[in-house]
RNA sequence: UCCCCAGUAGCUCAGUCGGCAGAGCAGGUGGCUGUUAACCACCGAGUCCGCGGUUCGAGUCCGUGCUGGGGAGCCA
């Protein structure tokens, strides 16, 4: 008999004369002459109950089955006779794949995300966790769904990346030396007798690549994993984590805008309506105000701020901040906080970022002073997106990465991209795990990473 | 990297003024019951994070290290 998962059972308009389900068993309760056990597959949020009554001939062994224990059921799926729930399955073979000891970590009780994270192999077993990671996973779905219906094309950008200096932190270093005796050269490792011939990293963004096909391609994204050896030590933060980077020919700042805040409400609006019971679980124990912090998202238009202004109600707001503002300063996270929590209430788009504090891509504008960059700001994780039009005038990128001090000579092949047939051009970068944390209102990124990466810590 | 907080049973935590190490849950045994975070009774369970110090005596006070969390910076 073939297997029906959990998920499809519970939903069936009337009764199964035979099915098999398996899956691990999340409890047991014991009856006179049966027990209740319930049974988990993964497939969603619910349980499914079992009758085992004491006919079984392994009866004994059903009840000593522990929480954790594999097994497999077969029965009628039939309405059931208790109280909370519609369909139970009546036992007609109870099959132990593995009994799970009673050393089992996992209990019926709740368990801190702290003591969780220890056990990063088990915890998908829990409610909470196993919800977490399907919403992921919708989520990563909905992102390539909506790129390939407004006709982007997924670029798979490279991971390994010989440029030394993306502009975005530092970055972790790919070798095949033996790091107990590197070959030297006038005083430095000798990169010559490396795999690749010269230094290689893991890459902080696949921005440069995703340009030379916006370029040829038109409108393209990347989704993959990216990589920063910044010490780092922040809810907000991971050392891996997935960024979706789109890329878009002939496009400007305010299109750019446009895709930033069209693609984050489609995004959150496809989870609602795919993923209801999962969300309602971290609506109701995760974060009360969960529904309406995303009904508010997905209807309200995004504020659209120049950082000029930004920095003016900021100056005006009468808040006694940390750190001063004034038109220069990088916006501190307390005056993120402030615009988009106190003084909008909603998401805001930041622009028009002076020229000083942004990296050499970015467009520079008439008034000489800015450049064409925009970060978009939500409720309670500050910044989720950052992105801009790219320079596409030779010269004055040319001339920003001198101002820069940057060898032109490595990036020859970015450069020539404007040289053949240079158009105005737009992107930004979109965290994913950020994304993740705003859907469910889980408020550490290390508890929407399967298996997360940070600082002082790589086990699993 | 900086600032703040925490570390006690498998888990979540209490532990008063420095004076015998505790509870709930989980586990085991028995009972009861179409139960559903089941219920009732009994039982076992400890490097009080490590190291050093003060003291007649330290889970408790001091120093230091480690680990975890929160905040800041960097950013997605």
């Amino acid at each position: 008999m073939q297997r029906t998962k959990i998920n499809v059972l519970l939903d069936q308009e009337s009764g199964l004369d035979a099915v098999l389900i398996k899956g691990w068993v999340r409890t047991r309760r014991d009856s006179k002459s049966f027990s209740f056990i319930e049974i988990n597959d993964g497939s969603s949020l619910k349980n499914i109950q079992v009758i085992a009554d004491d006919g079984l001939a392994n009866y004994d062994d059903i009840r000593k089955l522990t929480t954790g224990s594999a097994v497999a059921v077969q029965g009628v799926l039939a309405p059931s006779k208790g109280g909370g729930q519609q369909w139970e399955i009546q036992a007609t073979d109870v099959a132990i794949i593995s009994a799970a000891p009673e050393t089992y970590p996992l209990q019926k009780k709740r368990h801190t995300d702290e003591f969780l994270r220890t056990i990063a192999h088990l915890r998908p077993r829990t409610n909470k966790y196993g919800a977490a990671f399907r919403i992921r996973s919708e989520l990563a779905y909905a992102v390539h769904h909506y790129f390939r219906e407004r006709g982007f094309r997924y670029i798979h950008t490279p991971i390994l990346t010989g440029s030394d200096c993306e502009g975005a932190g530092e970055m972790f270093r790919v070798t095949t030396l033996n790091l107990a005796d590197i070959p030297i050269n006038d005083k430095q490792a000798d990169y010559s007798q490396d795999f690749f011939g010269k230094e290689a990293n893991l890459t902080v963004s696949g921005q440069l690549s995703a340009e030379m096909f916006a370029l040829s391609l038109g409108d393209v994204y990347t989704f993959g994993p990216t990589f920063r050896a910044e010490n780092s030590n922040t809810r907000r933060h991971a050392a891996e984590f997935w960024m979706i980077e789109p890329e878009m020919a002939f496009c400007d700042l305010a299109g750019n805008m446009d895709l930033g805040e069209d693609l984050i409400k489609n995004l959150i609006r496809f989870v609602m309506d795919h993923s209801p019971d999962d969300l309602a679980l971290f609506a109701r124990f995760v974060d009360k105000t969960l529904m309406a912090t995303l009904d508010n998202i997905v209807t309200s238009e995004f504020e659209r701020l120049p950082y000029r202004d930004a920095v003016a109600i900021l100056e005006k707001s009468g808040q006694s901040f940390k750190f001063p503002v004034g038109f220069g300063c990088d916006l501190q996270t307390e005056h993120e906080r402030y615009l988009t929590e106190q003084h909008v209430k909603k998401p805001v788009i930041l622009y028009d970022y002076p020229a000083s504090i942004k990296p050499f891509y970015m467009r520079v504008n008439d008034d000489q002073e800015t450049v064409a960059a925009m970060d978009i700001l939500v409720p309670s994780i500050g910044e989720i997106i950052g992105g801009s039009q790219r320079e596409e005038r030779l010269e004055v990128i040319e001339a920003r990465m001198e101002a820069m001090g940057m060898e032109k000579e490595t990036y020859w092949w970015y450069l020539e991209s404007r040289q053949f047939g240079t158009v105005p051009h737009s992107g930004f970068g979109l965290g994913f795990e950020r994304l993740l944390m705003l859907v469910t209102g889980i408020s550490n990124i290390r508890d929407v990473i399967p298996f997360p990466r940070t600082p002082g810590s790589i086990d699993f």
